[in-house]
DNA sequence: GGTAAAAAGTGGGTTAAAGTGGGTCAATGT
DNA sequence: ACATTGACCCACTTTAACCCACTTTTTACC
């Protein structure tokens, strides 16, 4: 279970670290073996571990194909998810176009989110954050089960 | 399975380089051996494994002549399916009737889409991922069992 | 609480590999 | 026979993988 929030640097060649206390963790489900790919309602990017992110593939990839949301699902998932793997010093490479989607510049939030990260631009995830508070917990629509749910 | 955006430039002649990442598995799956045809919804090509491919053709073949819809499909995709082989290099000759179908000029984009690929000319694919990006996961009718797909 | 040591984060140089462009020659068909 | 096209080969440019070094932060121990 990935938890917390991480302010992290883009380096000039693209790359940034992952944060030490993760590292183990990650060499230990998946050996380093990552997968990115774009979220679809927001401009940031999901990070999961390589066999988290194949039960999802294998759900997205097996739709029919003449379904139109299928194919767009298809295509914006699985069209953008790239391999990673970590280098000696626990970096790894942002691809070009990814970080172009997430308009990433060198400030940017890594957020622990359970069985993957999310990954901002430090000026869109403040943003969006604000834009969460300013909602109340009552003006935005729970499912039923989580009506009841008890912090 | 197949993932991933790349941005590849055809040069002059009409060849484009399939990127190094993928040489292995395609020299394991198919020797090498790919089949390109349209997509028949969008203007794009699709690039199969050779054996890949074959069984998809089968299939379509074993479609029911006198059914004008079986007939439509058969000629566009097996009338344009085309075999082709990886250069020295890594690199192959797209037919230029498909580089016309699918508008291609000097940049395009490689889509990485489990058991094929998509070429897209990198015009057509920004246009077609922003108008996706556009639409929301909700208004777009997806299959019951993915209703509750969890990434 | 302060200091030292270790670990993490960061930057950047080097080198090997990938990507790209283009020339030549052989094959094909007109 | 000639023109056109694609296969093969070679060379240049760009990129990213790898390695190393420096800075900053954290941790441990005094």
């Amino acid at each position: 279970m990935f938890r917390g929030v991480n302010k992290i640097n883009l380096d000039a060649k693209g790359r940034m670290a992952l944060p030490a206390r993760y590292r183990d963790q990650i060499a230990d489900c998946c050996e380093n073996q990552l997968v990115v790919t774009i979220d679809t309602e927001t401009r940031c990017l999901l990070l999961y571990p390589l066999p988290e992110w194949e039960t999802i593939e294998k759900k997205i990839e097996s739709l029919p194909s003449f379904n139109p949301a299928a194919r767009r699902i298809q295509r914006l998932l699985i069209g953008h998810a790239t391999d990673l793997e970590l280098d000696a010093s626990g970096r790894f490479l942002l691809p070009q176009p990814l970080r172009e989607y997430a308009e990433m510049d060198k400030k940017l939030v890594l957020l622990g989110q359970g069985r993957k990260f999310e990954i901002w631009s430090e000026d869109q995830w403040l943003e969006a954050r604000d834009q969460y508070l300013a909602e109340t917990d009552e003006s935005s629509a729970l499912p039923d089960d989580l009506q009841t749910l008890s912090l």
